[in-house]
RNA sequence: GGCCCCAUCGUCUAUCGGCUAGGACACGAGCUUUUCAUGCUUGGUAGAGGAGUUCGACUCUCCUUGGGGCUGCCA
């Protein structure tokens, strides 16, 4: 038995659809679970739409996944010439021949065509569908080459994938077809057919292909919306298979060790965008948190925070915080009270914007539900009074400020305007943690302003 | 139209003839007595229809229905 080979082999576009790159990944998981090599081929005979850029959108794209390929990459244009031999070489042999036809649009010349065989049944046993089987005379004889002298997708897959050595050829199922054609190709050329594993197509609510119209249908719109790479390939990769049990989110090291091509469903999987928010919710509670600070800070000083000196970790509202630990710290408070609310990385900005600057924006609908009601001034303003007695600038502390106000009450009355007041948002963090990060002087300066300004 | 493929909760799925049909997402309720989130507890919802094989069928066979794919000088 030879080394497996397999390839993953897109048409660069400038976009990575994500049921192209769902078969990547099950390229790239079967070379990787068998310790055979996965290649990949770019499909650039669309020279109009081939350009450097698209293609290096593709490996951008694949290198986010982490699909690193093996060996050179192999462009389908240089092999052109490959190409055109090999249909000299069919149409000497009887398996082509040359005619002329007018096509759809009205052009006429002359294409070289591949000849069917009449008679007999074309069958291959696909590693997913099962056995498969079609009579030679439901297909038609097909074109090979243009009338430009241009070869046609079907010979030029087929070669490239006698020369890439090709031993598994795994791809969507809008190919299977195709493959019966193409079986006929490797026969005419004396050359082994590969095995085949067709998967199915990821649908939408209609049960139509998932296209663009449906939503995010291109990994790179997935990226910039925040998800997490591990949290995309994890959940296309469970649409349409599973390890057996009840697990889902896997480790690469799982999703290697445990897939098989076998066990891959040949019916369509609808894409579901709320699962998929779950699984990158999942994965961001697993990055490390010291990490997951490191990418707070980051994002802080994206959002225009003050903080210039990222290496000593400033917090810019708090002057009071000399040494760099004492900062340290207070970022992993915040990142620990930010990282389990987090379902996108987008959000972070948003989510940290009071903390961070002066400068944040007000939520209309809060600010009119907690602050412009009857009291709410009165209210803050005796808060401002309480707290300014709290040495102890602590969630607790704070706490049994407001505790004892409401005494024994909830203390909703107290904790949605103090909110509000100071971060300008309806939701977030817990408010006592909150305010302690603020730190007593921002909290307080906040509040008499909001009290000042906003309230009705 | 012709050819090929498919069919379990709303969705992704487990089940390889014994099922009180399991899990996850989503949804509902409750608790963690501040929001949101996390976490925990908990609830409901599924085998398209019809024949056959069998002691027994969601699992096997056939038909019907429904869905999808292909039917280019696209890939």
């Amino acid at each position: 038995m030879s080394e497996i080979r397999v390839r993953f082999a897109p048409s660069p576009t400038g976009k990575v659809h994500i049921g192209n790159i769902r078969a990547a990944i099950y390229n790239w998981l079967f070379a990787r679970h068998t310790g055979g090599k996965f290649l990949l081929r770019v499909e650039d005979t669309d020279l109009e739409r081939s350009t450097p850029e698209a293609i290096a959108v593709l490996f951008d794209c694949m290198k986010w996944l982490g699909l690193d390929w093996d060996e050179e990459v192999f462009y389908q244009t240089k092999n052109v010439k490959r190409h055109l031999e090999v249909v000299d070489q069919l149409l000497a042999s009887g398996h082509a021949y040359k005619v002329e036809k007018t096509s759809r649009d009205g052009k006429t010349g002359v294409v070289t065509m591949f000849r069917m065989p009449k008679e007999g049944v074309i069958e291959f046993d696909d590693i997913v569908k099962g056995h498969m089987a079609k009579k030679a005379e439901d297909i038609q004889d097909f074109a090979i080459v243009r009338s430009d002298g241009s070869p046609i997708f079907h010979i030029a897959n087929v070669v490239d994938d006698i020369d890439q050595r090709v031993t598994h050829i795994i791809r969507g199922d809008d190919h299977v077809e195709n493959t019966f054609k193409h079986i006929c190709i490797f026969r005419a050329l004396g050359a082994e057919v590969p095995k085949y594993g067709h998967l199915s197509m990821i649908v939408n609510q209609q049960g139509k292909p998932y296209s663009k119209r449906d939503g995010a249908a291109f990994v790179g719109e997935y990226r910039e919306q925040g998800y997490l790479p591990e949290a995309l390939f994890n959940y296309l990769l469970l649409l349409g298979w599973n390890p057996g049990d009840d697990r889902e989110v896997l480790t690469r090291e799982e999703m290697v060790k445990l897939f098989e091509l076998e066990k891959v469903h040949v019916t369509a999987a609808m894409f579901d965008p709320k699962k998929l928010a779950w699984m990158n919710g999942e994965y961001i509670k697993k990055i490390p948190a010291n990490e997951f600070r490191d990418m707070m800070v980051r994002s802080a000083t994206a959002e225009g925070s003050s903080s210039r000196n990222l290496g000593e970790y400033a917090v810019s509202l708090r002057s009071d915080l000399r040494s760099v630990s004492e900062r340290i710290a207070w970022w992993d408070y915040l990142a620990a009270q930010i990282q389990v609310r987090t379902k996108f990385l987008k959000d972070i900005p948003g989510a940290i914007r009071c903390f961070v600057s002066d400068d944040y924006p007000f939520d209309e609908k809060a600010v009119e539900k907690r602050l412009k009601k009857p009291g709410v001034k009165e209210l803050l303003l005796d808060l401002v009074e309480r707290f300014s007695k709290v040495e102890d600038w602590t969630a607790p502390a704070l706490e049994a400020v407001v505790k004892e106000l409401s005494q024994g009450n909830g203390m909703g009355p107290w904790v949605h305007p103090i909110r509000v007041a100071v971060s300008g948002r309806g939701e977030g963090i817990g408010l006592f943690e909150m305010l302690q990060l603020l730190g007593k002087d921002t909290t307080l300066a906040r509040l008499r302003h909001a009290a000042e300004t906003l309230c009705a």
